[in-house]
DNA sequence: ACGGCTTCTGAAAGCGCTTTCAGATAGCCA
DNA sequence: TGGCTATCTGAAAGCGCTTTCAGAAGCCGT
């Protein structure tokens, strides 16, 4: 095609190709006749043959565990922000929590030859990255901190403890977690660890009955908070993987009685959008995904140009205190 | 590097390309070693080549006006489910509700050379009809019903329009709206003009002031609600573009003293996740947007493939009946 | 007007696959 | 075993760009 526009503009392909990608040293009146002929034509290049003559392929590829979760979607939003900027595409797959998924799913991205790809969390399957090495393209990990490996994110076990230690500021000693599934999650894992921590310091202790995993979505919070009063003393406050987790808990809190903050105190992860409107608002902790994103994106492509960069970023959460934390009705309880 | 895993297996690339791509008619022991040497060599094709010889990019492009809405996210994970199982990958992007970035976005993913095109809606940039034409690929349009363009979705106005039936049948004679932005929007333009059209087949009418435009998100509910409210009368009964719309709104009509059912009946779009947990459970045009999803990509995928396909396919939304709805206090009101 | 520069330009060689086409090999029957 | 067909296989020609390299054209000063 690139050809019928030379021929049209009464050039050579090489000639066409500086032009349309803004060459210098082309003289006016050629430059001036090739955009002519392109627009003329409608001509758009073909990029496979540019990605295999340019050994770029202009795009990187993201494998989140859900894309229907919030946090996720707004990362991708504000990674594709910076790759649109740059020139590039984002190509975003699905994994499911699931090593194995995710495995396929950025094998499948390295196929199509993207030029650096973005993770979640510090968990992969480990020929994942013998494959992103051999690939040669930069990878970034996002959400989690890693000893090793370039990422953005926080730490999760701090900040779980953070909230941990404002709810025995509160005067709390019975302290639930309700996080989503754990397996293959590093984020869920650290931040139930985070809390235990947080707990053992102060003398008091995690109870197993009182440490629910579910599969995420609000009705997985109702099932375990159910799950949760089901085993002997109820928590005074409760800590939950996301914030519809955490509505979920706060309905099922309602049904049988309980009121929030008065007899249970809610804490959400990832301050989404209604959380400020549940009722009582929602304390949570915001996690800035747009910000990860951004940073994420950013290094990516330093590192696709050749530009340097720091390995580690970390991008703190922050506790959103609203009404649904209180100190509990008997401060001794 | 196909060379690479000739030379290792001692046949020629060709072969190397038939053992990789599953054709027949290479014997056993040349495939056995031709698999090994792959296997060894971590072979990754590389796509570019591949799609400049094959002349398809195994990928398909959507884009949608708002990648943070949960209806089109479900609609890209869901169609992505089915390019998947075809071998191919999904590449979306985000109009933000403009015809103008909308063009640029598909025209940046018809430069990619992705093999069919998914977008959002019947009003389009008159150029990127054109571009697409003129690329041969197929397009599929969704979330409404178009006159002259491949499509899976629904009448917007007739579902819209049921539910202001359904509130006329409760009783209600002061209907207002509050939607969505509706420049380049069809799908909540056409909502609207459904309302307004039952309205009038019962001699009444959308008053200007109960017709409200508002950006999205919950805070736009409220803010919605309360400008309705400022224009005299207030309306019994309000039907919203998104579940979060209707979300805000009852959030406002609290806050005002309003109990829902009780002095406004709500009803709601999308059937979100949280809709059924709301107090009260809200009624809501359920939106099959995984359906739509699946329906588009196999549309998409059988065109690719040059099979037959029918050019509209209706999947209707449906009025799910919760609390949020009732007749009003005083019928005759 | 001409030599010596600099600036432009086009021919051609890839990029790494797929696929055709013709030749090599294997299989079969007589 | 020889001849003929049916299978396999490899050489080579693209796919549509980019980019190098050498030659053409333009510019300047004398």
């Amino acid at each position: 095609m690139a050809r019928d526009v030379a021929r049209r503009a009464g050039v050579s392909t090489a000639t066409v190709s500086r032009v349309l990608n803004g060459f210098a040293g082309v003289r006016a009146d050629k430059r001036e006749a090739v955009m002519r002929a392109a627009q003329d034509l409608g001509f758009v290049a073909n990029g496979a043959a540019r990605a295999l003559s340019t050994r770029r392929f202009m795009a990187v590829g993201a494998v989140v565990p859900n894309i229907e979760n919030e946090a996720f979607v707004r990362v991708l939003s504000s990674v594709q922000d910076r790759l649109r900027q740059a020139g590039y595409t984002l190509v975003a797959a699905n994994a499911g929590y699931d090593l194995e998924d995710e495995l396929r799913e950025a094998t499948f991205l390295l196929e199509r030859g993207v030029d650096g790809l973005m993770l979640v969390g510090d968990i992969h399957h480990p020929d994942l990255y013998a494959r992103i090495a051999r690939s040669g393209i930069p990878m970034v990990q996002t959400f989690s901190l890693s000893r090793v490996h370039s990422c953005v994110g926080f730490d999760n076990a701090a900040s779980a403890a953070r909230a941990a230690n404002y709810l025995m500021d509160l005067g709390h000693r019975r302290i639930g977690v309700i996080s989503g599934l754990r397996k293959d999650n590093d984020r869920g894992g650290a931040r139930v660890i985070g809390i235990a921590q947080a707990l053992a310091a102060r003398g008091l202790r995690l109870a197993p009955e009182h440490d629910i995993e579910i599969s995420y979505g609000i009705g997985g919070g109702r099932d375990g908070f159910r799950q949760m009063l089901a085993g002997g003393l109820p928590p005074t406050a409760i800590i939950c993987g996301t914030d519809q987790i955490a509505f979920g808990a706060m309905i099922e809190a309602r049904a049988r009685g309980l009121s929030v903050p008065g007899d249970l105190s809610v804490i959400g992860h990832n301050d989404s959008d209604f959380a400020p409107f549940l009722d009582p608002p929602l304390t949570t902790i915001r996690i800035h995904s747009a910000e990860i994103g951004h940073a994420a994106g950013d290094h990516l492509i330093a590192r696709i140009q050749g530009r340097p960069v720091v390995r580690l970023t970390e991008i703190d959460a922050e506790l959103i205190l609203r009404a649904s934390t209180a100190p509990p009705r008997r401060a001794a309880d």
